[in-house]
Formats: C-alpha cells, structure tokens, sequence
DNA sequence: TTGTATGCGTTATCAC
DNA sequence: GTGATAACGCATACAA
C-alpha cells in the first residue's frame, strides 16, 4: 500500500498475518477472536491508519446504521436545538445521522430523500406534513420507515410534535382576555409550511370564537428574518384603525417587530402588544422580555428519535405523538391603552 | 422484486429488457444512449422507484463526490451561516456536503474524520487548527484533502478564514482611543479553541501596547450561552476597580453581558462599554445596537468550498486565503465616563 | 449503440 | 479460532 491510497481490510490482513475474515470479525464481534490475534491485527489497524470503508460494508452487510434528517434549513436555530437531542438520542442507540436540507422546496426534498436513501438511511426524519404525496410515497415503495415532527399529522403514518393550531389559538384567546379587539398578525410564509399554517388558523379560530372577522384580522406573511418582521410590523402600524396587539409566527419576526415598534416610539405593552412562537433564547434577551409559547423541542427530538428507532427495528410504536407546549408570560403582553 | 425491499440496477434492467450496463449509461452519461432505449429505462426506473445505491456506486467508481464537514455545534449561528454557503457552493460543483459535529471535543472529532473518510469523502473541512497533530496526520495519511477554516493557521496546510487576533487588537486599540482604560473581558473558552484564544490574545496586545499589564486586564472564560455571559458580567462589574468596558470574545456573549448591565442598573456606553465579535443578526436587534467586528460568514464558506475542490481535483491554489474582517461601530462603545 | 464480464471492500457462510 | 469464498449493487473496459 502507498502512503496515498486507503489502506483495506487486505493490507491489514497481510499486515497481520491473518485472513481477511479474521480481521472483520476482529472489528465487528472481538469476542470470536482470540486474544494474541486480535492484537496483532489491532496493532496493523493502528499504524496503517486503516478505516472500513462504508459503501463496501454497506454493500456486504444490507445495512448502515444510518438515519437522515431533511429540515428546511440549517440557519434556524429551532430546527438546530431538535435535531441537536435527536441526533444525541440516535448516538446512544449507535446510529448516525445524515443532515440534508431542503430550502423550504419540496422537490428539493425529494432529491434529498432520493440521496439519503441511496445512501443507505434506515430511516428518516422530516419536518412537518405538507408535501407532495409523491414524496411520501416514494419512500413508502422502498420500504424506508419515516417520521414527520415539528407538527401532528391528521393523516396515516407517524408523527410527533405539538398541536401549533391549538397552541396559536390559546395564545391568542389569552390576548383577548386581556381586551384586545383589534388582533392582527405576522405570520410565517405558510406555502408549503404547515406550522406557520396551523399557527395562523389557530389565531383566527380564537378571534373567530370572538366575534372578529376575519377581515378585521390583519395577517402578513414574513420570511424568518429580523428584517421582514420589522418591515411588515410597519405596514401593520400604518393601518386605521391601528392595531393594538402583534401576534407574530415566531420568536425572530416578533423581535423583529419589536425593533420597528421601538423606532416608532410605540411602547410595549402599552402602546401595542407583541407575541412570539417557540421560546428561543432570543426571547429573554430583548426589552420586555418576550411573552410567547415555550416548544420543548429537544425533548421532541429525544421523542422523534426513539420513535424512528422503534419503527426501524419493528417494534410497536404510537402513530401520534404529542409534545405539550405552555404559554410564556413576560413582558410584551398587556392590555390595550384604550 | 417485492414491494418492501429497494429496486436494483437488476430490476430495472429487466423491466426495461435491457442489459445492467445500458441502465448504468443512462443515468451517468445519457448521451452513449439511444433515445428510444433511454426513455424506455427511464420509465422503468420511474415506475419502480428506483435510487442508486450510493455504497455499490462508490465501490465500483471509486468516488463518491461527496465532502465532509466536523463542526464544533450545530447550535450555532455563526458556524450555520458559512457552512449555508459552503454547501451551496459545494452543490453547484455537484458536490454533497455532510456534516457532523464534535461538541468541541477532540477526540469526538477523530472520530468524525474517520466515519467521513470511511464514507468516502474526498475531502474534509474543518473549524480552525487547535487539535492534534495525530488527527491531521491521520488524513494526510489518507490521502484526504482538508481545509481549515474560520482563522489562519501559521503551519503548514491550506486555510480560509480571519485573523482573529489581528481584529481583536484593532477593536481593543479603538477602544482605548476612546480614552478606556480599564478594559475587561469576556472571552470564549479558549481549550481547543484558536479562534477564542486569538481574539483574547489580541486585546491582550492592544493592551500591553497600551501599557495596561496582563493583571489589570480581567478575563473570564465563557461557553457560548446568554448566560455564560451574564454570569461573567456580574463577576466583572464586582470588582473593584470597575472596568469602563468589556470586550466580548462574541456577540452572544456580548448579548448576555448586555443584559446583566441592564439588570443592574448600568447604562450603556456611559456607565459601561461593551464589544461583541462576529456581527450576528442579533447585534442590530438590542438596544442599544451593539459595536462588533463583522466576519463576512458567507465568503468564508464560499472561499472554503473552492479551495477544497481545487484541492480534490489537484488543480494551483493559494494556502492561505485571509478574509477581510471590520470594526462596525454601533452604540455600545463611548468614551468611558470619567 | 448495447451486452458481457470483472472487480471495488466488506460481511457472512461454510469448511477446516 | 481461523481461512476460503461467495455474495452485495454498481461502473466500466472490452467485445460484439
């Protein structure tokens, strides 16, 4: 073997002095292995710098002890702080896990899903419900066991996460309990997202129960940014009669709500209130503190994992799973001025 | 093939009447095949659902266009805005990027080289050079390009990224022409990390050029939370003599220091000065908007990922590529009150 | 243009 | 306890 070249499971036999049987079995079952020889063949293992290679034991073996995640994108700190538990969940089981993204495109996702099961994914994970049924099928044909998180499904298959809808109404019931009447809202873009879907048809259930029209309900769409939260807290503000509560998505629009509420002098909450989503660390860091809905989205991970695990090894699994949220009261919630 | 186990080269090949080769032609070079053939396959491989086995591809081509990235966390913002544009670079060489993470731990991230290299990555990029040479050794052995990234290595090898240090001087030196003389710090935790400890080394510079000895500069270490920060900042602010300012080794920890002067009834800049590092989103979203030195995430991923590929296809490339950094002054840095 | 045959690195089934 | 050897799914040199 050069230097330049991965050494195999050969070089390390010949090393050794054994079979390259002998050396698998020193790697994957010790004990079938006497001693003296497991040495010597660890010993070459060891200077030759010599890794399996997967796509060969992939190959030999049917399987890969792999589990893909598709999340919509990496720059969030919610999908991070999940898949952070889920994927420490995985490793105790002595998995590994495949991140891809998909960009908020379904058919990105679907490349995705094509590449991790080529790739071997015993198992995936994916974020949410709303997608092309032909995506879901395609992995139902191969036989790959799937588990959609972050929201519960009402269809067939397996999910866990919270109710966004029932969560987002029982916010905004509290807002109204405060007296607010003129509700609005910025929502996340809900094409093809099913939480800042839910989380919008939450909030109008609520207002709805309240005697309030829906077009008496202000609702803009944002990006997940600081900026379109500012931008679109501006057109709220712009609005006869002005708003006197902002229920926003997530946690990032509602800062960034906040910061064009300061830049227009409004107080919060006296001038007008401020709701996030998700009770990211972000939330206790701005002025007031943010009221919004803690997600315990490490134990969903946790939960997501061990689901995906059950349904890969055949054991009996629940088909719903659902994680309890809670509303956080802190600062930016009061009652109207008026 | 029954309905519950994946299609193979075989499968499709019969369903379509052709030969495995001929499926192999159309999906790798399309063009060495007749139209009519092609389309016939295509609709095979449609129907059955059928996905290249990436361990029996990579075996038999001997590549795998796939690259390797270790991360300290993935709960992270910084480290998720330039891997973003890593991969998107990387994709559109028609690379797949995969990701892993260390936990900041060393050995954690050895054994993350090897499960990339093991899958055939053919080459790795890596958070900054504070790690052991065994574990770079182990890659070269291989033969597996790797960049380095996020600061500049003084050895041997291939980086993209700041001088840290360099940037953490200036700030420190504008600082103390801001007339400050009790400076403070909060760094990041410097074991296994070059990134924090060049940024305190830097101040540590600015200061000593300054006059100001080691002893009358305050350092506490700190891991990257709100608050990590806050807790330092509540040690700093105890001491006697008062810093006029802390420099922080980044802006979350500049955030959490933000609000503990809050807490304590300290205004900002004139009680207190604050710097953060990075330039984050969250930098402009506080009150008042934090100074920083900005890090433009996005080219560094950009750079790593085109020095990476010249590097797997052998093609010239510069060793050291550094990435421009700047002091973006906002409002919590003021001359200090007396 | 298409088919045949071989080998990639590993595991697993046999013998020994 | 260890060694041959036959798969595994695919790409590719070579033949047709």
């Amino acid at each position: 073997m050069n230097d330049h070249s991965k050494p195999t499971l050969d070089d390390v036999a010949r090393a050794a002095g054994v079979s390259t049987a002998t050396v698998s079995r020193c790697l994957n079952s010790p004990d079938q292995v006497i001693a003296a020889t497991r040495l010597r063949v660890m010993q070459a293992v060891e200077t030759l710098g010599y890794t399996p290679d997967f796509g060969g034991r992939a190959l030999a073996s049917r399987r890969t002890n792999t589990v893909g995640a598709i999340i919509p994108t990496m720059d969030n700190a919610i999908f991070a702080r999940g898949l952070q538990s889920f994927q420490e969940t995985l490793s105790r089981f002595g998995k590994t896990l495949l991140v891809a993204s998909s960009n908020y495109d379904p058919a990105r996702e679907r490349e995705q899903m094509e590449a991790l099961a080529g790739r071997g994914a015993d198992g995936l994970l994916l974020i949410g419900s709303a997608r092309p049924d032909m995506s879901t099928d395609y992995l139902r044909r191969r036989g790959i066991p799937f588990v959609r998180a972050w929201n519960l499904g009402s269809g067939d298959g397996h999910f866990v996460g919270f109710d966004n809808r029932a969560a987002a109404a029982m916010l905004a019931e509290r807002v109204i309990a405060y007296g607010h009447r003129r509700l609005s809202m910025i929502a996340g873009v809900t094409q093809m997202n099913d939480r800042a879907a839910d989380r919008m048809a939450g909030v109008r259930d609520a207002a709805r129960a309240a005697g309030i029209a829906d077009a008496d309900l202000p609702v803009i769409e944002a990006a997940y940014t600081f900026e379109d939260g500012a931008r679109a807290m501006g057109e709220l503000m712009a609005r006869t009669p002005r708003p006197s509560v902002v229920m926003c998505g997530n946690d990032v629009l509602a800062v960034g709500a906040m910061q064009r509420a300061r830049e227009l002098g409004l107080a919060m909450p006296a001038d007008v209130s401020i709701t996030g989503f998700d009770d990211i660390d972000l939330a206790r860091v701005v002025t007031p503190e943010l009221t919004t809905v803690r997600v315990p989205h490490r134990r969903m991970g946790e939960a997501a994992a061990e689901m995906l695990i059950r349904l890969i090894t055949k054991q009996p699994v629940e088909t719903h799973v659902k994680i309890p949220t809670a509303i956080v009261e802190r600062g930016t919630l009061g009652p109207p001025r008026d």
